[in-house]
RNA sequence: GGGGAGGUGCCGGAGCGGUCAAUCGGGCCCGGCUGUAAACCGGGUGGCCCCAGCGCCUUCGGGGGUUCAAAUCCCUCCCUCCCCA
């Protein structure tokens, strides 16, 4: 294989998965040049959570460390200490400088079980945006005009939906645009809704007579409810440390519809992959596609038990192989003890379940309110996948 | 500066003196069915009580008040949105 070939068989796999790339003869000559690029992205340090929809950018970050580039992760610290209202809450978290630190620190730790270490630098755009004086700040906002910033999803939604927006929200694009200028970026990465916000930082750049960086956006993955986008405020993502029995179940939960879109972007799934998928089972399919992905993030053991766990409990209404065991005393209410065991959150969280038929013991349904434990072992199965497993003593 | 509309449970949004622990939708949970934790259908969704009662306690931005009784009326403070200047 010639060394031209090798190199538009790289540039067709970076491409793979983009929605945007804003430049793409540009891209083409940036790898070609043989530079060590600087590939931006931005990361946010409010929560220290990494899902799977981060992992699409991720693992894209990953293709070009591959080949030898270098990815820079900005983590946008100086925003998060201001406080940033940004998508539909107007809860602005003020972070102290603690709390970033920590949770970057976590958040890299994830990042880096997918991302190769030594070709990867972090920065805090702090050390540059707080010493940042008026006129620069008036300097970068002559770029912009307000119904260009307002052109961008989550503010136009909030203005029609009579929430605040306030002034400062408008430079943030603008910072986020000026960390490029910064780290003099090459390409940098980000969600389809980010788009605005990388041309921003292309066209600063160029104000500031730097070459411009490159802008590649990728797919946002629908969260498990299978419309809104992945993401922590509407509470649908699969984090990368879900246990792999949730991980999977979680990925048997999504809409049929939504299983190739998984297997692409997390999976690496080929057009012609994605067409066998369709053939067989929506079942068959997802369950290919929930074993892959976890073991993606947990390994090929912790998936295949997963799998066989599904399989057992879900799908068979088994009893899972490993059930917490507690020691009780004779003539216990079980419907307290699930509450001090924490299965439950009140008791009254446990006659609800009761009344609905959710308790059993050994198999049996609980129909009283107050069920009183006798001696002896018991299985105890609280809705769908709550098991523990209890041991009634005599009591003295 | 002027005028108007609002702040209700996880979210959206009713209620506007008792019948309100608060309609409804979403989410979530349980059950049924199944091909799955999909879809669909049914139920539930503040807490407490081994007297489960038409029981008790805590909720409708914060504080105070009127009343036998307030999410609902009054006062005050805080917050948001819209229009005009």
């Amino acid at each position: 294989m010639s060394g031209v070939s090798r190199e538009s068989s790289a540039l067709m796999k970076l491409k793979s998965k983009a929605v945007d790339i804003i430049e793409e003869k540009q891209l083409e000559d940036l790898l070609n040049s043989g530079k060590k690029l600087r590939i931006k992205i931005g990361i946010d340090p409010t929560a220290p959570l990494v899902h799977i929809g981060h992992l699409v950018l991720i693992l894209k970050i990953r293709e070009f460390q591959e080949l030898g580039h270098q990815a820079y992760v900005i983590v946008g610290d100086f925003t998060a200490k201001v406080g940033d209202p940004s998508g539909r809450s107007s809860l602005r978290p003020r972070l102290s400088d603690e709390e970033i630190e920590e949770n970057t620190k976590i958040i890299m730790e994830k990042f880096l079980r997918f991302l190769d270490k030594n070709r990867t630098q972090i920065y805090f755009n702090s050390d540059w945006l707080s010493n940042i004086n008026l006129s620069q700040i008036i300097d970068l906002s002559s770029k912009v005009t307000v119904s260009q910033i307002l052109g961008r999803d989550d503010f136009r939604k909030r203005q029609e939906e009579g929430k605040p927006l306030y002034v400062h929200e408008f430079l943030y694009p603008l910072l986020q645009a000026y960390d490029s200028v910064v780290i003099k970026a090459d390409i940098e990465l980000g969600g389809t809704d980010q788009l605005f916000n990388l041309l921003l930082g292309r066209e600063m750049m160029k104000s500031f007579g730097l070459p411009p960086q490159v802008c590649i956006t990728l797919p946002l993955l629908e969260g498990l409810d299978g419309k809104l986008k992945m993401s922590k405020s509407y509470g649908n993502y699969i984090s990368v440390d879900d246990k792999a029995e949730d991980i999977y179940g979680k990925i048997m939960g999504i809409p049929d519809e939504l299983i190739t879109k998984y297997a692409k972007l997390l999976c690496n799934f080929e057009e012609k992959e994605i067409e066998e998928l369709k053939k067989i089972h929506p079942f068959e399919a997802k369950s290919e596609v929930a074993l892959r992905i976890t073991e993606l993030l947990k390994g090929k053991e912790e998936a295949e038990k997963a799998h066989q766990w599904f399989n057992k409990v879900i799908r068979m209404r088994g009893t899972p192989d490993e059930i917490p065991e507690f020691e009780v005393s004779y003539g216990t209410i079980l419907q307290k003890v699930l509450k001090e065991l924490g299965v439950v959150k009140s008791v009254s969280e446990a006659t609800r379940l009761t009344e609905s038929g959710g308790i059993y013991i050994n198999g049996e349904q609980v129909k009283e309110k107050l069920y009183q434990l006798k001696k002896g072992e018991y299985v105890v199965r609280v809705g769908k996948t709550k098991f523990i497993k209890l041991r009634v003593k005599e009591d003295s």
